[in-house]
DNA sequence: GCAACCTTGTAAGGTGCCTTGACTAGAAGG
DNA sequence: CCTTCTAGTCAAGGCACCTTACAAGGTTGC
């Protein structure tokens, strides 16, 4: 009951920070959607406008990158349908299936959510550094497709087989 | 309604990442923290065990800090009451609050997780480079200081007035 | 074709965490 | 004393997410 052999001083954890520094960088893009056109997406909707492409993507395939489940996902779909911003096609491939695919206004909705994402970096790069801000992303983008890669199949270039 | 002036090809946005780092990270500590004496603690009585010092602190300003509301703060303290890591005392300095302190075990399980935290950092420090880990240390330092001192005033050196 | 089994999506109910609103006890200032 | 402000609590409600259970459609082997 010794208070830890070494107890190394570490400062703050780091999972506090990112998740400070993940939120004060959040509600700066909050802020700004908030007063847009497409002020009726709500945090949680993200999940959805994240992973969704052109293509559509089935709700199994949402939850699984999520990392959530089914009835959650199916639940958010159902309100983004309800706003306009997805339809659910039903996939030829597979008559159980449905595709969930953003409408134009989803498309606009997404668009003008990764300008505003890539518009709050930006200015981020130029309050501490460009260079440490873009080295912030490779590192990260780095960590993530290492300990995660199902949340961020855009990175994880690597091929699991391969002995 | 045009899809955007430039659209600016910025990858994954910046908070998912972080979000999902940090997701990877605290899960790492999770599953440590879980299998040992302090296996009923859960993720929500952070926001306590963060904040409270030796000398204790009042609900009010753990709230401020967490950015939470009294009211969940005082749910999270009975609960960490009832389970032996934190107690009230009356406040000498004012009969109507009460000071948040760590009984003992609540002090071992802090040092215990701080420890915890500062292995899974070391771990990670070996994966990817002990250079870029205290360089993103240092960076997210300096941002959260910057723009949510409230939350890190452990951080914060700088004094809001002298125009 | 059909029998056993897996997968896709949905429905219903529950839990955890947090919020707004209303209140008591004590402090501060006239 | 009387007003006003602050510290903390109580009660009701909501949102996000989960678990359990199930119907419809695919898959495989015979």
């Amino acid at each position: 009951m010794s208070p830890g052999s070494k107890t190394p001083p570490a400062g703050i954890p780091l999972p506090g920070l990112l998740d400070v520094v993940s939120g004060a960088l959040f509600a700066e893009f909050r802020s700004e959607l908030e007063q847009s056109q497409f002020g009726d997406i709500r945090p949680t909707h993200g999940c959805v406008f994240r992973h969704v492409r052109g293509d559509g993507l089935r709700l199994t395939d949402i939850a699984e990158r999520a990392n959530m489940t089914k009835q959650s996902i199916g639940e958010i779909v159902d309100d983004l349908v309800a706003k306009g911003y997805v339809q659910r096609i039903p996939d030829p491939n597979d008559r159980r299936a449905k595709l969930v695919c953003l409408t134009e206004r989803g498309e606009g909705a997404q668009g003008y959510g990764l300008s505003l994402f890539a518009k709050v970096e930006k200015r981020w790069a130029e309050r501490y550094g460009a260079d440490r801000i873009s080295g912030l992303r490779e590192l990260l983008e780095e960590i993530a497709a290492a300990e995660a890669p199902f949340a961020v199949p855009e990175l994880a270039p690597r091929e699991p087989a391969a002995a």
